[in-house]
DNA sequence: CAGATTTAGTCAGGGCACTGAGTATTTCCG
DNA sequence: CGGAAATACTCAGTGCCCTGACTAAATCTG
């Protein structure tokens, strides 16, 4: 059987886009934070409070790796982690002082970034890329969770 | 400052997009053999006695990634890897019967996936798909490599 | 109220992805 | 020919990402 053309292959095409952003973000934006540590980050500055679980959901990251996020983030002193007192096993977190200032230095270099990564299209061509990349991630993280928006069966 | 939309930041896009499709690879393709391992089998059928940098170069990984990847389908007999007589640097890498096998099942199973992954695309917007998200990974992978393809300075 | 179930988080294990440092081999050039 | 530079690969270290098995706490139900 012959090779497959991996170019039409969007797993491929997806894997080599996020590589070309991760390296593009450490050059442009920050060799300490992570993307998806400025995710979570972003998330807690919109929502204090939040558990660990609801900031994996917001962020699209599992129970396992948010925690290995977080972890991280508290032992840079970006985050506080603490016991909620009404649930036991949950966690609440916020941002530090330190943590609200890297965000916002972080969100300007992002939007330089962003823009430099976005160049070869044109205004038009990005908002088909976001709505043609949403679609498809959309639905496939719909295939994992069956009938969450359906009607009850039978 | 507010928090960013991240619907809007294509790195975070690319993140989800490229977990989306590992789920479903995991559930339609396999669930011992990832995306990138099939990426280097795919290429040494067409390619057979490349070198381990060549392939990583193909498939898109850095020299470190692609020598564990090598490594972890060498352990499941897939591939053999040998000395180059020629050049003693390098390992000369072919698939074996198995390998061949197991790309061809791979290939049939993967080309279902994509069918299921891209079905919320008609196929107008799949083309326009691969061509945005080709393009952008291409201008950034580019950025690296600054005057690669340039006429030499001054 | 007690036991079953659900939920939040941890831990071990496997794989992908990068950098920086180091080894061995080849090539280039004086 | 012999030393410098380039090349192929390895290794250690960090971080992301998932699953499956586990613990602890809350909730649901008889």
């Amino acid at each position: 059987m012959a090779a497959a053309d991996l170019t039409t292959h969007p797993g491929h095409l997806a894997r080599r886009l996020q590589q070309a952003h991760y390296l593009l973000w450490n050059t442009m934006v920050s060799e300490e934070i992570t993307s998806p540590q400025y995710a979570v980050l972003n998330t807690l500055v919109d929502e204090p409070g939040l558990d660990q679980r609801t900031v994996g959901e917001r962020v699209g990251l599992d129970r396992s790796t948010i925690a290995e996020v977080i972890s991280r983030l508290c032992r840079r002193g970006l985050l506080d982690k603490v016991r909620d007192p009404e649930d036991g096993r949950r966690f609440l977190l916020r941002l530090t002082e330190e943590g609200v200032r890297t965000h916002r230095k972080l969100t300007v270099r992002t939007a330089r970034m962003n823009q430099v990564f976005l160049a070869p299209l044109t205004a038009e061509e990005r908002t088909v890329f976001f709505d043609l990349i949403r679609r498809v991630a959309d639905a496939a993280e719909g295939l994992r969770n069956p009938g969450e928006s359906l009607v009850a069966p039978g």
